[in-house]
DNA sequence: CTTTTATTTTAGGCAAAGCTAAAAATTATC
DNA sequence: GATAATTTTTAGCTTTGCCTAAAATAAAAG
């Protein structure tokens, strides 16, 4: 088993996030890791050596099997340690990802087989996203975003985007939490805003907010 | 907050170790970071203009007041980490010091915080070594070798040091843990070896074993 | 189907951190 | 106190990983 740089660790994991299988351009690479693109084109001809991507000069690196396997060991370090953090720790769902950021390039099958043991051997994340499993596999992703609902369904928070920590600040003040339930009671014609209902009484969500938060009819 | 590399904090933390506040010879530096001793004059510049050490050429480094705090915050770091693993994951105490070097770069001023708080605010990791506060002040090294004591004496384990491996494994395959109990029951004349007594029976250990392990009056 | 624009790659630099081999300083020995 | 042995430093080279600026290629516009 080969040891690998945080950098290399870093740029699979963005090739990971911004294409999955898929090629992805130098251009978008760059921006995700904080690179310039010459800085960039270095960096995966580096990776190609080590087979973890293919790479077609002007057209596209894409992750090679090898490569997607280290991306989903990276990502579910990262989530576990997102786990812990929240579930263990004590940290809000906002500010863990740099840290988890930092964590996830502990090198350690052990640590991390004792670590999701440790936590009850978690399916998904404190956001909600798959962990993937030990041999690579993704549990499923969850909900639908609050809109394709229609009136009337009782729903269960499942998951939320990462969509920044203005979204999460939104989401603590009014209080919304994975497992919460509620009643959806309008959907506006006008502009897509979502009514919900609790025992404890009703509030409007933006359309904004509503995609990026997910559900399951319970 | 400045951020330190890696290297940079092994340099500290086996400044540290070797020397405390004292100064350290450039040899005995290599030697414990496993350098040559080319590339430690190097990195002692580099952390002298850091302001971390204080460098006389050919005469010695000495950890700076700054130094030392960061050689404490790393330390404190690891062996909280330690508890962690030893306590919460399970790991035996022979296995969790090549995975806290890599988790006690972790920067998160916050994060080892909570760990403390989550850990039970421990005064001493696994193997009885202080872990020093949050403000630098050093809990007490408990107890006093095995041999120091006198036929007769009730003792309890406190503290092992960090003899290697084997010895590690002969106190696995002894049972031997912190917290156990004993009665000196004999401490021979010839090559200073000790019979230890429980309430399930008596053994003996050598000289070399008895070294390593500190007890207290109980 | 050229020309302009945007993207990507090359070329050349820089800092961290290691190395080896040679020079300089210190310490030990006679 | 002069010489031998040891330790430390300097000098010069390597790799990783980032940068800027210039050249090359691909894509878009006329």
């Amino acid at each position: 088993m080969k040891t690998h740089t945080e950098s290399e660790e870093n740029y699979i994991k963005a090739l990971y996030h911004l294409g999955g299988e898929q090629p992805v351009s130098n251009g978008d690479l760059a921006q995700r890791v904080g690179a310039k693109g010459s800085s960039v084109t270095q960096a995966v001809k580096r990776l190609g050596q080590k087979d973890l991507v293919n790479v077609v000069p002007y057209k596209g690196v894409q992750l090679t099997p090898k490569g997607i396997r280290l991306a989903k060991s990276i990502l579910r370090k990262h989530r576990l340690w997102e786990t812990f953090l929240v579930d263990k720790l004590g940290f809000g769902w906002d500010e863990v990802h740099p840290l988890a950021e930092q964590l996830e390039h502990i090198q350690s099958e052990e640590l991390v087989d004792r670590l999701f043991q440790f936590l009850g051997s978690p399916k998904h994340d404190p956001h909600g996203d798959p962990i993937p499993e030990r041999d690579g596999q993704m549990p499923p992703v969850l909900g639908q975003p609050i809109g394709a609902f229609t009136a009337g369904a009782e729903i269960r928070i499942v998951r939320v985007e990462d969509a920044g920590s203005e979204f999460f600040d939104q989401l603590d003040t009014m209080n919304i939490n994975l497992g919460n339930t509620y009643e959806i009671r309008t959907i506006s014609a006008f502009d897509a805003s979502v009514e919900l209902g609790s025992p404890t009484g009703s509030f409007w969500l933006s359309q904004s907010m509503c995609a990026n938060i997910y559900a399951v009819q319970s």
